[in-house]
Parts: C-alpha cells; sequence; structure tokens
DNA sequence: GTCTATAAATCGATAGAC
DNA sequence: GTCTATCGATTTATAGAC
C-alpha cells in the first residue's frame, strides 16, 4: 500500500472514530508516523482526503446498485441491496454526520446533487419492478411518498446512529435500521410480498 | 430586551444561517455591535450560548406536549402535536445540525438521555391513547416500530432539511416532512383513523 | 517523496481599565 | 456592564533543505 492510499485508509479510521472537525492533518501525520509536509504533498487541502473518500464511498454504492440489477427483483434482494447500502455508509460514517463544515465544498466540487437525482431515479425504477412483480402495493401517491420516505431514511439514520447507537456494534447498528425498513416495507407489501419478508428471520 | 436575551436572539439567528461552527464569538459580538469582552461577561463560554439555547428549544418542545395533553386525542392533535414540534425544531435548527461538535458538552451539561427517555415514554403513552381511541391499528411489535420510526423521524427531518431543501421556506420544509408523517399514520391507521386524516386536505 | 520549520489565520477566553 | 488589548492554543498550508 501506498502512502496515498495509507493516507486515505488512516483518515478515515480517525474521522469516523472522532469526526472530521476532530482530526487535523497532524493528527493523521502523526498517527502514520510521516510528516505533515508529506501529507501536503499526497493531499494539498483536507479537503482533497474527504472529497477522495466521498468518491470511494460513491463507488461503493453504485456497486450495490448494480448488484441488485443483475438479481431477480424481489423484497429479499431489495433488503440486500439496503443491507449492502449501509454497510457501505456506515464504513464511511465519519464522512456523512458533521459535514455541514465541508458541506459547501461538497457542493462544489462532488457532483452531490446529480448523484442524488441519479439515485432517485434508480428507486423509482426499482420500486415500480417490485410493483410490476406484485411484491408492492403502491398508488402513484404512495409511490412518492414511499420514494421521499426511502430518500429520507437512507441519508439520515447515520446521523441517528452515531449519536444514539454508538455502543452498539456496527452490526447491531445495522440491524436496527434494517429491522425498521423490513417493517415499512411490511405495511404496503401485498399477501406475495409479505410471504417474502417471512423468510427473513 | 436586555443583552443576555439579544445575545441569544442574535446567536440563534447567525447559528440558523451558518452553522454553529461558522460562527465565532466575536461574528456574534460584530452583529450586536458589542465587544467580545462583553461577550464573555454575559456567557463565559461559548458552550453556555448554546447551552441556554438548547433549554429554550426543551421548553418549546415541553409546551406542544403539554398542549396535546390537554386535547382530546386524535390523529388531528396528533398532527398538531408534531407541526408544533417540527416549528420549533426549525427555528433551532442551527443547534440541531453538524452538533457532533458539541455533543459531548451536551452530553454532559445536558441531560440528553433523561430528556430522550421521557419523551420515549411520552409517546408511548400517547401512541396507547391513541389505540385505545380505535384509531391505530397497532399490535405490541408494531407499536415498538412505530416508536422507533417516530424518534428517529422527530430527531432526523431537520438534518436532512438542511441540506437538501435550504431553498424552500419554513413553512414549505416543514409541510413536506408533516406530509411524510400522514403517510406514516395512515398505513397503520383504522377506518376511523383515515376518517379523520381524510379532514386534512 | 519525505523531512523540519514556520508562516498566517482564526479561535476561545482572559486581564484589566473605565 | 462594557470596553480594548492580548494571550495561548490550534489549524491549515507553505517554504525550502535533503
Amino acid at each position: 500500500m501506498n502512502t496515498k492510499e495509507k493516507i486515505l485508509k488512516k483518515s478515515l479510521e480517525l474521522f469516523n472514530n472522532q469526526g472530521v472537525h476532530n482530526v487535523g492533518v497532524r493528527d493523521i501525520a502523526r498517527a502514520l508516523e510521516i510528516s505533515p509536509g508529506n501529507m501536503s504533498y499526497h493531499f494539498p487541502k483536507k479537503e482533497d482526503v474527504i472529497l477522495a473518500l466521498m468518491e470511494k464511498l460513491s463507488e461503493g454504492n453504485n456497486i450495490c446498485f448494480e448488484t441488485y440489477g443483475q438479481k431477480e427483483p424481489s423484497l429479499l434482494s431489495f433488503i440486500d441491496l439496503y443491507e449492502g447500502l449501509f454497510t457501505n455508509q456506515y464504513a464511511y460514517r465519519g464522512l456523512l454526520i458533521g459535514n455541514t463544515e465541508f458541506e459547501e465544498v461538497l457542493r462544489n466540487r462532488y457532483a452531490y446533487k446529480q448523484t442524488y437525482e441519479k439515485r432517485v431515479n434508480l428507486l423509482t425504477n426499482i420500486l415500480i419492478g417490485l410493483r410490476n412483480k406484485g411484491l408492492l402495493h403502491l398508488s402513484e401517491s404512495d409511490q412518492d411518498m414511499f420514494l421521499s420516505f426511502l430518500a429520507f431514511f437512507g441519508r439520515s439514520w447515520i446521523h441517528e446512529s452515531f449519536i444514539y447507537q454508538r455502543s452498539a456494534t456496527s452490526a447491531e447498528t445495522i440491524q436496527h435500521y434494517i429491522k425498521l425498513l423490513k417493517w415499512q416495507l411490511s405495511l404496503i407489501a401485498t399477501e406475495k410480498g409479505k410471504r417474502q419478508l417471512a423468510q427473513l428471520a
């Protein structure tokens, strides 16, 4: 592993444990036993480190969606999709909480809005697919609301987990929110959909 | 209005617009055309300002719950309750987002956990009341899940609104999340409950 | 590529006069 | 109560030797 990769790995570790704003470039350098100057050679600004990590997070999410696309649409693979997404988000949780500090940077340099719109389109198609399979009972307006819910849920659970579930393990935390998602699905699932959900524990 | 109150008012205004971490004591002093030293006379530490504002927020929430307690339990008054809570939270949104910086402070000096547990108990009773009125269809496990959902929703909507709904007005933003809440309620409402919800536009 | 040393800015907080 | 002036710590970022 080269220095650049080492920096990214250690930065993420520190960000996750202490939050981005509590970790200075000095801290990262010290943890890696390299000099602050060396840090700046590889990443001229702290935001460059954050941006690089954000892109890795985004790639991870893309892979989850691609994996789903290759499977038969079902509520089980839908849950799988979200387990993947949540696991990925959890791995980068330090970036996703307390990011108001770098919000402006992200807005300018990271394709926030495009990514968001792409995801909404993707999810819309996924929901339509599940409805067409007779798994979800979704009217036009239900679909919009469930989409709003999913967008909200997918972006916000990590905030709450960071503040309120800190003592829990990674797996426990993720399962807590997956359970909440399953419950939501069960409320709008058809009988066929409910039978699929029943297969899960 | 005395200086202390002026400081609190202006601080909140600045926090809401720029986020706590982007507003220094100097900024507040400059905006009020007083000296930084004077700021420190009234609030020795920046966290004292934040703590005072948090307590005002908490009082506002308490009033919402008390108001609900004096009404006849119904899904309409339940929605009223949340409109009140959301309006209050929105007014103090600067404190509620990006608060990882002061999380430790809040944990130590503000009765976070007690407040949280009190609210969960309160909400549990409210839900039981609504079920007893024949408005909600809630099994034991449904109740737990809906409680988890409400706790999550109530704490997290403000994060999302701050990042994704910034261009919307206060009223639009709040109504967006109230609409989401109504939809959730409609999923677990009895026929009687659904008739109440239908009264709302 | 990596280092040491330090610039330059900003922050919270304090000292002491009035 | 309010002011001016400043301390002391911390941060990002850079300069220049090796």
